[in-house]
DNA sequence: TCTGGGGTCCTAGGACCC
DNA sequence: TCTGGGGTCCTAGGACCC
C-alpha cells in the first residue's frame, strides 16, 4: 500500500501558522510578480477565486470581502515543507518527496494493522508539530493514493483521511471521481475521454486497453493499470538527478534596452550555474529565450530562443556567461517591449565524469576553485554579494512583491516575538 | 508502373504535473 | 497598469549511417 500525504492549501496554511488572525478568513497567495492567485484558503475558494486567476481581475472581490493577500514567500514555505516531511518520516521511513507540499510513503514494510488509524496519527502529529493541516490518502498504487487523498479532502466525515483498502472503499471512490480529476488526465485527455463515454474513474477502469493505448499512448496504458491496482509508476526513494535546470522570470516592468536584458540574462545564468553546482552536475548545452508580452495585443510580438552546445561540460558561472551573452547577441532585436527572458542548462551529467576538450583553453581547476569560493562567500551572506560585472542589480526588472511576509523560521531578525500582555 | 531496409540520434511539440 | 515558474515523459519526423 502507498500513502500520499498532502498539505492543505499549503502556502496559505504557512502564512496562517505565523498569523493566527488569518484563521477562518479568506486568504490568497500570489505567484511571482504578484501575478496570479496560486493558493487559496477554503473561504477564498468559496468566494469563487479560481486557481491561477490574475490578481487584477479579482481586485473587486478582494476589496469587497477583505481577502488577505500575500506575495509568495518561498524561503518560508521551503522551510515549513522540510519540517512537515521530517515529522512524516518518523512514521514512514520509506518516502518519496513529490513536491513542496506532497510526499508518498511506502507502507509495504510497515507493521500496522489499522491503516486508517495510521493516517489519523500522521495528521495529528503534523498538526501538533508544525501547525500545518494535511490530508492522507492510502491505496494500492500512486495514482489511487492520489485519488484517495483527493477523496479525503472532499468527504467531511473522513476528517481528511481516506484508506481505499477494501473493495467497497475502492469502488465507492472510483465511482465518485470524475475522469478529469484522475492524476495524469489533463484537460485534453479529459475531453477526449468524456466524448467517448468515459465520465468517472470507474468508467475509465473498464475502458478497452488497445483504445487507450492508441489514443493516450503508453502513458494512458500505465494509468489504466495503476487504476486497476497494478503499480506502474516506480517509487523513487532517492531523488533522481535533474536533466535540465531553468531560471526565468517575468520583469516587474516591460524592458526595451539591451543593457537591461543583458543584466537579467546574466543574473539568470549565474543562478543556473549555482543550481548546477549544488546538484553536483555540469551542463552540455545552454538555452536562452526572450519574449514580449503576448497579452499586450497592441505590441509587436517577438519570441525567440537559441540553444548553444558547450565545448566542454561546465558549471562555471564565468564559462556559462560567455555562452549566454553570445546567445543573447544572436537573439536580441531592438524595438520590442520585452517581458521575460530565461536561461536553461540542458543535458546535465555528474561533474565527476567530465570529458576534457581537445582544444580546451580554459584552466578548469582554477575556475572550479573560484566558483567554490564565490558560492561560500555568497552563501554566508544569504544573498549574492559577489557578482559578475554583467549582472548588477537594476531595480527596473526586479520582482514585484508588495505583500511579502517575513522569513519567520530562517532569519533570526525576523523570528516572531512573544509579547506579554 | 516502378525508386531498399534497418538502425540511431536529435529536435520540436504536445501532454501532463505541482 | 496588471496574466508564475520549474519540471518530466512521449511521439513523430528528419538527418544521417551502412
Amino acid at each position: 500500500m502507498i500513502a500520499l500525504i498532502d498539505c492543505n492549501n499549503f502556502y496559505v496554511s504557512c502564512e496562517r501558522v505565523f498569523n493566527p488572525a488569518l484563521m477562518k478568513k479568506p486568504v490568497i497567495v500570489l505567484s511571482n510578480n504578484d501575478g496570479c492567485a496560486i493558493a487559496r484558503s477554503e473561504e477564498a475558494k468559496a468566494l469563487g477565486i479560481k486557481m491561477g486567476t490574475p490578481a487584477f481581475m479579482i481586485k473587486d472581490v478582494i476589496r469587497k470581502h477583505g481577502v488577505h493577500v500575500f506575495s509568495s514567500n518561498y524561503t518560508l514555505y521551503d522551510d515549513m515543507s522540510r519540517r512537515v516531511m521530517q515529522v512524516i518520516n518518523e512514521f514512514i521511513p520509506k518516502t518519496e518527496v513529490y513536491s513542496i507540499d506532497e510526499i508518498f510513503g511506502d507502507l509495504s514494510e510497515l507493521v500496522y494493522n489499522d491503516l486508517h488509524q495510521l493516517a489519523s496519527d500522521i495528521r495529528e502529529a503534523v498538526m501538533r508539530c508544525t501547525g500545518i493541516p494535511v490530508s492522507v490518502g492510502i491505496a494500492a498504487t500512486k495514482t489511487l493514493s492520489k485519488m484517495a487523498n483527493r477523496f479525503a479532502k472532499k468527504t467531511k466525515a473522513g476528517e481528511g483521511v481516506y484508506a481505499a483498502v477494501t473493495p467497497e472503499a475502492l469502488s465507492a471512490m472510483l465511482a465518485s471521481t470524475g475522469v478529469g480529476d484522475v492524476w495524469g488526465v489533463g484537460p485534453r485527455y479529459a475531453k477526449l475521454l468524456q466524448e467517448n463515454g468515459f465520465h468517472s474513474a470507474a468508467d475509465l477502469v473498464k475502458a478497452p486497453e488497445e483504445w487507450i493505448r492508441k489514443k493516450m499512448s503508453v502513458v494512458g496504458q500505465r494509468l489504466l493499470n495503476e487504476l486497476k491496482g497494478i503499480p506502474c509508476i516506480p517509487f523513487e526513494e532517492t531523488v533522481p538527478s535533474k536533466k535540465n535546470i531553468c531560471t526565468s522570470r517575468s520583469f516587474g516592468k516591460l524592458i526595451t534596452s539591451k543593457r537591461e536584458v543583458r543584466q537579467a540574462v546574466a543574473t539568470f545564468t549565474s543562478s543556473c550555474a549555482l543550481k548546477l553546482r549544488k546538484e553536483g552536475s555540469v551542463a552540455r548545452k545552454i538555452h536562452v529565450f526572450i519574449q514580449t508580452n503576448p497579452h499586450r495585443r497592441e505590441d509587436p510580438q517577438y519570441f525567440h530562443s537559441i540553444t548553444l552546445p558547450l565545448e566542454v561540460p561546465t558549471s562555471s558561472t564565468r564559462e556559462l556567461l560567455k555562452y549566454s551573452m553570445r546567445a543573447l547577441d544572436m537573439l536580441f532585436k531592438p524595438g520590442y517591449n520585452y517581458m521575460k527572458t530565461g536561461v536553461m542548462v540542458l543535458d546535465l551529467q555528474p561533474s565527476k565524469q567530465v570529458q576534457m576538450g581537445l582544444f580546451d583553453q580554459v584552466d578548469r581547476r582554477r575556475d572550479e576553485k573560484l566558483m567554490h569560493t564565490l558560492d561560500e562567500v555568497n552563501g554566508s551572506f544569504g544573498k549574492d554579494v559577489v557578482r559578475f560585472g554583467t549582472q548588477d542589480f537594476n531595480k527596473k526588472w526586479k520582482l514585484k512583491q508588495e505583500h511579502l511576509s517575513k522569513a519567520f523560521t530562517t532569519r533570526v531578525k525576523e523570528m516572531p516575538k512573544i509579547k506579554k500582555k
